[in-house]
DNA sequence: CTGTTAGCGCATTCAA
DNA sequence: TTGAATGCGCTAACAG
C-alpha cells in the first residue's frame, strides 16, 4: 500500500487536481503551494503510480528487449550483451522501461509475442538474435508493433532494422588476407539462416571476384558461430583443402575453434594458415596468437536501435534500415 | 487504441463483468457465454490490459533484474548473462515480468533505484554485479523493497542472497594444487570490494593451514577480475616471489591474462607454472592449454535468486541465504 | 448465472 | 490559482 496522491493532497491540504500539476511542472500552482506539497510529499515518501499514470495517459513508456529463445542463445552472450547495454543505456535515458521478453516465454505461456507485447502495452519492441526461419519472424515482419531488428534485416512500416555492413566487414577482412598474398582462402560462415551469413558471404565472393579469383565451393563450409563449429568446419575445410593458407571466420568463435584445430594438428598461425574472425568480442584480444577480426561496434548498435525505436514513437519517422561501418582490427594471426 | 474489455461486452452482448469472469476462468459463467464471448474476442483481437489489471489488484506481477552500473559491467558478460537468462527463465514461467534496471539509470534520473522501483510499483528486485563499497548498497540493505542479492551477503527483513559457496570453491581450487605437490602457491584474488572476494581468501587460507604451510603474503595480489588485471598481478607476483610453482586465480579472465603474462615471459604451463581460475566460463575451455577452474552454476544461481524472492513474494517465506556448492573441472592447466 | 456499482491512482477537462 | 467531476480498463463486492 505505498502513499498515493490522494495522501499528498489530504497532508498538504489541496485537492489531488494541484497535487498532480505540482508533480507534473505546471505553472498555474502557487509558489508557496508547490513548495507546501513538495515537501508533504518527499516526507511521504510519496512516488507517483506509473501504472496509474500509464492508465489514463495511455502510454506505458515501456519497451520490449526481445531475446530469441533467451536460453538457447545463452552462448551468444560475447555479442548480446554489449548489444542490449546499449539498448538499454539509452532507452533508459529517454525515460523509458525496458522489459525482457523471450520467444520461449510466450511460447510457456502459449501466447503469442506480440500478444505478449500487447497485454503490456509495449510500445514497441528490439528484437535480437533471431533466425530467419524463426517461427516468429513473420509475427515481427507483420505485426502493426513498432519494432527494429538487431541484424534482422526485415523493413515494413513498423519495422526497422540496424545491422553491421557485412557485406563490406567481409571485404575488409578478405581484402587483408588477399593483400598478404593468399590466393587459397577458405571461409567459414555462420549457419544460412542467420541475416548476417548472408552478407558475409556476398563480401567473401565480392573479394575474390575484384581480386580475380574464382570462388572454389570446395573452401567454403557452414557453421553455428560457435567454437566447436569452427573446430570441426576448419577441419572439414583442411580436409578437403589441404593447400588453402588462410582462413575467413564469420565469428571470433568460429575462429578460436579453428585455431584450435591448427594447433592441434601442428599448423604454425599465421605461417602456415593465417585467419581472421569477425567481431571482435573481447576473447579475439586474449587468445595466442591475438586475433585479427573486423569488428563490430555492439553497443552503438544497440543505441542506434534504441534512437530508431524512439524515432518511430515520438516523431512518427519511418523505420529504416542503419548500417554500421565495419573495421578491420590486424593483430598476429595475419 | 486496443481493443478493451467493453468493446468485447458490448460485441457479445453481455456486461464486461462477465467477460472478465470469462477471463480469468470464473466458474459462474454459463458454457454458451463463455464460448461465445471468448470467440467474439478472438476475432476482435481482444488482449486484457496488464496495466489496468495492475492497478486495481494491486500487483504488477513486475520485478525489476538490477544490474549494478550496467555499462561498466559489461566486461562481466561471461557471468552476468547466463545468471539473467536463469533470472528470466524462471521469472516469466512464473508469470513475472522483469523490468531492467541499473544504478546508472537511477543516477541519470537523479531518483533512488528505489524510488524507480516504487514508481513502477515492482514487487521485488534482483541485484546483481553490485559492490560492497557501492553507495546504493545501503539502499539494497534497508529497503523495504523484497530482493535478493546475487554474491551479495545482505541478509535482512526483505533481502536475501544466493551465491556459491566460495570458502569451500578456492579450498577445492587449492587443494588440487597441493595434492599436485605445490607448496609455493600464488594467489591473484579479486578487489577486495567483492564479497566473493573475501570468501575466496578464506578458502585459499584454509586449504594453506589444513596442508600445514605457512601463508606468505607475498603470495597475496588482488585484482580487478579481468584479464589485464591478471596479467598485471601475474607479472607483480612473480617479481615478487620466483619461485612458486602454481597460481590460483579468483577469475578465468584472470588466470587468462596470467597464462598469456607466463607464456610470453617464458614459463610452460603447467610444467613450470600450473594455474587453475574460478568460474568456468566458456573461455576456460578454449584456451590452450584448456584451463582447470572451479565452477559457479551462473543459470542456477539466476533461477535459484528467482524462486527465492517468489517465495518472499507469494508465500511469504523468510529470505535467507542460499550458497550453491561449487565443482572443480579439472583441464589441461594443472 | 448475470448485471450494477464502486473504485484502483492518476491527468484532464471545465468551473469557480 | 484552485477544485469537482469524469474516465482510463479492469476486478470485485453485492444484488438479483
Amino acid at each position: 500500500m505505498p502513499v498515493t496522491i490522494r495522501d499528498v493532497a489530504r497532508a498538504a491540504g489541496v485537492s489531488i487536481t494541484t497535487v498532480s500539476r505540482a508533480f507534473n511542472g505546471y505553472d498555474d500552482v502557487g509558489p508557496d503551494t508547490r513548495k507546501r506539497i513538495l515537501k508533504v510529499a518527499k516526507e511521504l515518501n510519496y512516488r507517483p503510480s506509473h501504472v496509474a499514470r500509464s492508465l489514463v495517459l495511455q502510454q506505458t513508456q515501456n519497451v520490449g528487449l526481445l531475446i530469441s529463445d533467451f536460453n538457447a542463445n545463452r552462448g551468444a552472450h560475447h555479442f548480446l550483451f554489449d548489444v542490449m547495454a546499449g539498448v538499454h543505456d539509452r532507452l533508459a535515458s529517454l525515460g523509458y522501461d525496458v522489459t525482457l521478453v523471450s520467444t520461449t516465454t510466450a511460447r510457456q505461456r502459449l501466447v503469442s509475442y506480440i500478444d505478449f507485447c500487447t497485454e503490456r502495452r509495449l510500445e514497441g519492441v528490439i528484437v535480437m538474435g533471431m533466425r530467419l526461419d524463426d517461427p516468429y519472424m513473420q509475427e515481427v515482419a507483420e505485426a502493426k508493433l513498432p519494432s527494429v531488428g538487431i541484424d534482422l534485416p526485415i523493413l515494413s512500416r513498423y519495422c526497422g532494422y540496424v545491422m553491421t555492413d557485412n557485406v563490406n566487414g567481409a571485404k575488409l577482412g578478405m581484402q587483408h588476407l588477399l593483400s598478404k598474398g593468399h590466393r587459397r582462402i577458405g571461409f567459414v560462415n555462420g549457419h544460412q539462416k542467420a541475416a548476417v551469413s548472408v552478407d558475409r558471404m556476398r563480401g567473401y565472393q565480392l573479394a575474390l571476384e575484384t581480386a580475380g579469383i574464382d570462388s572454389d565451393p570446395d573452401l567454403i563450409v557452414h557453421s553455428n558461430f560457435l567454437v566447436e563449429g569452427g573446430e570441426a568446419a576448419t577441419e572439414l575445410l583442411l580436409s578437403r583443402a589441404p593447400d588453402i593458407t588462410a582462413i575467413f571466420y564469420a565469428s571470433d568463435l568460429m575462429a578460436l575453434g579453428g585455431m584450435r584445430y591448427l594447433h592441434r594438428v601442428g599448423k604454425r598461425i599465421p605461417e602456415d594458415v593465417a585467419v581472421v574472425g569477425y567481431d571482435n568480442v573481447d576473447v579475439a584480444e586474449w587468445s595466442t596468437p591475438a586475433l585479427t577480426t573486423v569488428s563490430q561496434r555492439r553497443f552503438e548498435m544497440g543505441v542506434y536501435a534504441a534512437d530508431m525505436l524512439i524515432g518511430m514513437l515520438q516523431r512518427d519517422e519511418e523505420p529504416g534500415g542503419r548500417l554500421l561501418p565495419s573495421e578491420l582490427v590486424v593483430r598476429q594471426s595475419t
